[in-house]
DNA sequence: GCTGAACATGTAGAAGGTGACATGTCTAGG
DNA sequence: CCTAGACATGTCACCTTCTACATGTTCAGC
């Protein structure tokens, strides 16, 4: 199978491949790891997951055990058609947009609660999402304050901008519905729109 | 169980109670048209999934067949127990903020792309969020054209300001991030940051 | 009277994802 | 020496979601 043979759901398998090509050979340990580290706020996944999955891609010839470590440790290592596989997802496949999120499902249903429920709604969504800006900006702090010789700090940067202005787009948002809702309320910080 | 019980997971009951909170009594025929309109930006599901959920949400309490009409149709409602359930969700979970996105991934993978291919990919995204920027317009401008009376029209308003929103800070992230990887390519439209 | 399209509801199987369970190894510190 | 904690891998049951299959009704137009 190799190319030509998307068929949809295989991001995990992607994400893996992108980590062992970017950082080099690694264990599923390893892998695990970054996962809940950099990878984490644009997919995830636990060692439950990645391990089988290891496992899978091994048998499709994607990823070889390169070494078997202490500790029963085993280091894959991607191969040639591992990367072509990369490689193709990443340039010819077009990622379906349809996202599902709980919290634009909230913002969605806002107009079922009364205004003061709603409002506190959208406080408790402001704290949340200024909360998950403030892990962004540490990650991209993390990643500017490493040496230049590394390459990997690049490796999610332009990610992590990505997430860093959809947070600022929400925290924008919530503030100009709520003012919308209550042109009365103070909003706790900026000026309305 | 009803309130005090949630596990993650039960987004599309909630979707379910707020299409019926919101807009009364329908058949899960309608609920699934309803689903492939208005809804579909922030939770998708097809008729396969919808009709499941509506036969446990009845057994839990949360709705009953109010009737049945004509080729089978059942028209469910929203009982006090639903609405209570609907609410308290709403008002007590905060979302979880990482979400599954594959545009988000190619973002991060995206340095191991070359300049001319890592160009290609930015501009195959702009090409699809643009198209999905008009779709959610289009919506926007038929909520607009609707009679004042109807309240219907409300339900999903704030969600779709903050697609667009959203969408918009993309386009703004692949022109400036495009920039950023040849400071020389043609972005088409707008000036580089 | 026939036929196709929209109406209307379901089931089944496969794949993806989550949380808990299970097992074993190595090493630093007491 | 022993033991706690990090290292390291795996399975299992359960739930959600997706695609396809399956069935039957009403009505408009020919």
């Amino acid at each position: 199978m190799s190319i030509l043979s998307y068929d949809g759901g295989m991001s995990l398998r992607i994400a893996l491949l992108g980590l062992l090509s970017f950082s080099g050979p690694a264990s599923g340990y390893d892998l695990t790891k970054k996962f809940e580290t950099s990878i984490n706020h644009v997919w995830q996944a636990g060692h439950s997951q990645i391990y089988p999955e290891l496992a899978k891609m091994a048998a499709d010839g994607l990823i070889t055990v390169e070494a078997e470590g202490a500790r029963g440790r085993k280091i894959y290592t991607i191969t040639r058609e591992g990367r072509d596989e990369l490689r193709h997802w990443l340039t010819e496949h077009t990622p379906p947009g349809p996202v599902r999120s709980e919290g634009a499902l909230q913002a969605f249903l806002l107009p079922i609660l009364d205004p003061p429920e709603a409002l506190a709604v959208l406080r408790r969504t402001t704290e949340a999402v200024e909360a998950k800006l403030e892990h962004l900006q540490g990650l991209r702090a993390v990643k500017g304050s490493q040496a230049a010789g590394r390459e990997e700090h690049k490796l999610g940067g332009y990610a992590l901008d990505l997430g860093i202005r959809h947070a600022l787009t929400t925290l924008a948002w919530a503030r100009d519905t709520a003012a919308a809702i209550d042109p009365d309320a103070d909003p706790g910080q900026g000026e309305p729109a």
